[in-house]
DNA sequence: ACGTCTTCCTGGGCGC
DNA sequence: TGCGCCCAGGAAGACG
């Protein structure tokens, strides 16, 4: 998916286009994509009549929150695209699409596109802010603002330190809400941290080195647009640059940017993962 | 509670 | 060109 930039680029578009805008009509074409609609109608779980008062983000998740107080999060899994228009030379972006809205602002009038052909991904209705705040609650804190402290605290964990290796630490989110697998390698490089390295084990320094890292390569991705790896676009449909400037991912066996060793590739957590052994020791001294 | 592995899907790219 | 295989930006659920 879509990791964190890639979702904040798609929320800073869609915001910009639709915010105030009342929803006029859904068509959801998949029901099981649909979850939490408990207690009340399909649509008003996917804010038929409402208007958009703003679009929240939370590490991948994105929120879209109405004047009647609902919400409805929008988790892109691997392939999830939000898009405001169809791009008619694309045939294929008509199939998959799960989810449709028509709304209107002023007298601008558009729709919003929800496509996920791996169907990994999902919508969530909630009926209320708190449930919103609470659902946010249970990840971990926000990659993109992350702290050393918060950094610190995820690696401790709350029974002793953690056994498991940084990389898996990053990819969870329960403990840390945004990073993916390109970024968890990215950020891991940046920091010169070896990502097979056990999370309880890093020192404090490595710590602040690390939270600074994973802020500086969120950021700067959001600024280049996101990564484009296959298909990812924001919502007018642009895509990143970011895959550009990617320094491991994608990399393995080509030369390390900073010291020409070979980059290796490495699975951990069942994820490829590209690292540098030369900037990147395993054992520290 | 913790860490690891399997599984859910479709489609693009590659080698033959 | 076509087929089969491998791989992919994620993460829930099962298991030990």
């Amino acid at each position: 998916m879509p990791e964190l930039p890639e979702v904040e680029c798609i929320r800073l578009s869609l915001a910009q286009k639709m915010l105030g805008a009342r929803i006029l009509g859904v068509v959801l074409h998949r029901a099981d994509m649909l979850d939490g609609v408990m207690g009340t109608s399909r649509p008003d779980a996917l804010l038929k009549g409402q208007q958009i008062v703003e679009f929240k983000r939370h590490g991948k998740q994105l929120a879209l929150c109405t004047n009647s107080g609902r919400a409805l999060i929008i988790r892109l899994g691997m392939s999830g695209q939000l898009f405001l228009t169809h791009d008619n030379d694309r045939a294929s972006k008509h199939t998959h699409v799960h989810a449709v809205w028509r709304w209107q602002k002023k007298t601008r009038s558009g729709q919003l596109f929800f496509r996920d052909p791996r169907r990994f991904g999902g919508l969530q209705a909630l009926p209320d802010r708190d449930e919103l705040t609470a659902h946010f609650a249970q990840l971990g804190p926000d990659a993109l603002t992350i702290t050393r402290f918060q950094l610190a605290a995820a690696l401790k964990g709350a029974h002793g330190p953690r056994r498991s290796p940084i990389k898996s630490l990053l990819l969870d989110q329960q403990r840390l809400a945004g990073v993916g697998n390109i970024y968890a390698d990215e950020a891991l490089f940046r920091a010169k941290i070896a990502p097979m390295r056990e999370s309880g084990k890093l020192s404090a320094q490595d710590a602040r080195t690390l939270a600074t890292s994973i802020r500086a390569i969120l950021s700067d991705a959001i600024q280049s647009g996101g990564s484009t790896i296959r298909d990812y676009v924001n919502g007018s449909g642009a895509s990143g640059a970011f895959q550009q400037r990617h320094q491991v991912y994608g990399r393995a066996g080509e030369p390390c940017v900073r010291c020409n060793a070979v980059l290796k590739s490495t699975a951990i957590a069942q994820r490829t993962t590209v690292w540098c052994p030369a900037c990147q020791p395993v054992v520290v001294e």
